[in-house]
DNA sequence: ATACATAGTCTATATCTTGAAAAAAGTCAC
DNA sequence: GTGACTTTTTTCAAGATATAGACTATGTAT
């Protein structure tokens, strides 16, 4: 319950350091004046920090804009080239690596077809290691520069070294996924559930940019959710928190594939909704019979949005959002045709003052963006510590 | 999305000096010695912030113990009549006022009766401040010495100087409370949510204690729920994070008296209990009623216990918490009798890995802690910020 | 040229935490 | 009792930081 945090005068200059350069990440190419309001700095210290930033060449000098008539600002940004990140999705039918550099660029890409229902642990974790080792070498990014990993996985993810791995739909039952990769990369390694790692991209890159409380619906094959409080995955206490797809809607109701009855992702996953609309599908004509389903007028589809309506209304009930994203393939597709039903059936299964101040949208960055989610990770761990070189400026002169 | 926040070498102070003096807080007596392991803080700083807080009369010394051979520990604690916290506990049926001090003795009680329905918000808010007046009066503190009121509503409350209330149930559309104590009282202020106040009640003095994610739910006529987020209550973007009664379990099922249908409350509040058993009964009879019909082996309770097991399983995979407090007085009603049901019926319902993590109690404190709750408010803002006396020690010898 | 405006840097100052040394306040063996 | 030893707490000097305000840099306007 010690909820303040500080410690020594150098944790000082640490914590400013990071609050200016995540400032500078996501405000864009800004001068340092800017910069003091933005950050409740003074002048003097946005100085100094970002003398101390430009000398570690993190940040760059970007060119010089007039003020009204004195001296031009210049700008400054984050230095795209300090540092690369590699974003991993593990999904059901691909494990897909890519590399970045920090404006979020792809520079190289690789990507591996999984076998349905092929996912042994020793296959994808050589899948992981080999694309890193390709995209590394395609892009030419020299090791030293490469700040890390991060891998979206579906299940549960138990954070630390270990990273173990929960996912039943996935056959993997406690593999300790950070132990096998760790000993075949030397990059430091963040390990997270494929949902959260798509949250994230939205709400850096998507739908959910401006936001501190949001939620990220993702409606794929399966059903899921990224829960932002406060500009923060949340995660509880063993970072399973968001399992929305197996919350209960209809007490007995419809088995789902979790073992359960009457979970959400029984009525809107889009497994589900096929097998309730009679339609005999596998994993390669999914997606087309979805679509087709949707603009269908079937009543199959009406009852899907009623749930997803009412699973939306919980959420916003429970987590009072003032932002829903609705993603993943089969969400966009339902939320394209649908929105408007969508939001009518949230508000009538949901108290009016929090749904009054939730805006529900679709997602932007469609489903591939797992991969870039992870790669996030990366990023954010570097916004939040740069190492100071601790270059003492100025030995005095003598 | 600035996450760290951080500023000058004086914020250093005060945060160090808020980290020392909650772990003081909720340690009890403890030596300099021991505060430098529990705060990470090295002892010439604990001895530095100690002495200042010495100085103010924040802390005082309690009393010494023996160490083994050495010099004896001094323990030092929070000076319990530093300052007072006044909470209040606005119900269905009672206004009550306690004041206490900082060890959270109650040292004077006002309580007044509400007639059913009877919620004009102008009595409410001269009962209020009346009884403001009448325990200062009572207890003999000195008005100086009150360190703020907090009060514990129901519904929805805004955060902000107005405390905007919305509560349907209650009969309260947009009442500014905050606004209109404000204009009768000169203590500062803390509105919220009764539910949230006797979580933080829970987590501080009672079942929750020692956990730093937990869900605390609340049955009583209605049904709530406090989320904990890492030892801190979660509010969302307006607040009303939490609403779980309202969360719907039965697509297009009972009547709910917040006009919806399906929602939890309709299955599990304790009035719609007794109206799905063919109970009538008014506020006087409910609670022994209820009572009654928890032992009474009927139908009804297996079907509220299976769909509060469900009820729970929702919160668990949501948000994955250490621990879940049932309270309110039908959710102990139901827990002293059905404890063990209810954990096979959340079982059931729950993903296997985070229901395996979480353990399920019953709340300790009993249905009447909303008061004592609403006056940790006022006492967790004075453990964050005790304004330092500034006094600047040995003034430069000349 | 001169006045003015805006951006950015430098200097002096007041704080802060900390490690090391010193002081305080005991116990214990003899 | 006394000196050695232990443990707790305070003192002191050193190193680091942010800030206000003076100052410099670099423009435009007249």
């Amino acid at each position: 319950m010690v909820r303040p945090e500080r410690r020594t005068v150098r944790d000082l200059r640490r914590g400013n350091r990071a609050v200016l350069l995540r400032a500078l990440y996501f405000a864009g190419p800004t001068s340092r004046h800017e910069l003091t309001a933005l950050t409740g700095l003074s002048a003097a210290t946005v100085s100094n920090v970002t003398g101390d930033l430009l000398a570690d060449n993190v940040i760059a000098e970007a060119g010089l804009v007039d003020s009204d008539g004195g001296r031009p600002r210049v700008l400054l940004r984050v230095n795209p080239t300090y540092g690369f990140a590699i974003g991993v999705d593990v999904g059901e039918t691909h494990v897909r690596v890519e590399l970045f550099d920090l404006d979020m660029n792809e520079l190289a890409k690789s990507e591996f077809a999984l076998r349905p229902g092929g996912h042994e642990v020793d296959v994808v974790v050589r899948h992981i290691l080999s694309g890193i080792d390709a995209v590394v070498a395609d892009s030419g990014v020299p090791p030293s520069k490469v700040l890390g990993v991060g891998v979206g996985v579906p299940g549960i993810v138990e954070r630390g070294p270990e990273a173990m791995i929960h996912a039943q739909t996935f056959g993997w039952d406690s593999v300790p996924l950070g132990a096998l990769l760790r000993a075949g990369t030397p990059f430091p390694l963040h390990v997270d559930n494929g949902a959260k790692t798509m949250g994230q991209a939205e709400m850096w890159f998507g739908a959910g940019r401006g936001s501190r409380h949001a939620v990220i619906a993702l409606i794929g094959s399966g059903v899921g959710a990224s829960i932002i409080a406060d500009g923060v995955t949340y995660r509880g206490a063993n970072s399973s928190a968001g399992e929305w797809g197996h919350t209960k809607i209809a007490i007995g109701g419809r088995d789902c594939r979790c073992g359960g009855r009457g979970c959400l992702e029984a009525y809107i996953g889009a497994e589900a909704v096929l097998e309730r609309a009679g339609i005999d599908v596998d994993t390669s004509t999914e997606q087309a019979a979805f679509a087709e389903l949707v603009t269908s007028g079937s009543p199959v589809v009406d009852e899907t949005v009623e749930f997803l309506g009412a699973g939306l209304a919980n959420l916003i009930n429970l987590f009072n959002p003032e932002r829903i994203v609705v993603g993943g393939w089969a969400g966009l597709l339902l939320g394209q045709h649908q929105l408007t039903t969508i939001k009518q059936k949230a508000a009538e299964n949901c108290l009016t003052q929090p749904y009054s101040t939730a805006s529900i949208v679709l997602g932007r960055l469609g489903p591939d963006a797992v991969a870039l989610g992870a790669a996030t990770l990366v990023v954010d761990e570097f916004l939040l510590s740069t190492t100071s070189s601790s270059a003492s400026r100025e030995p005095a002169v003598s």
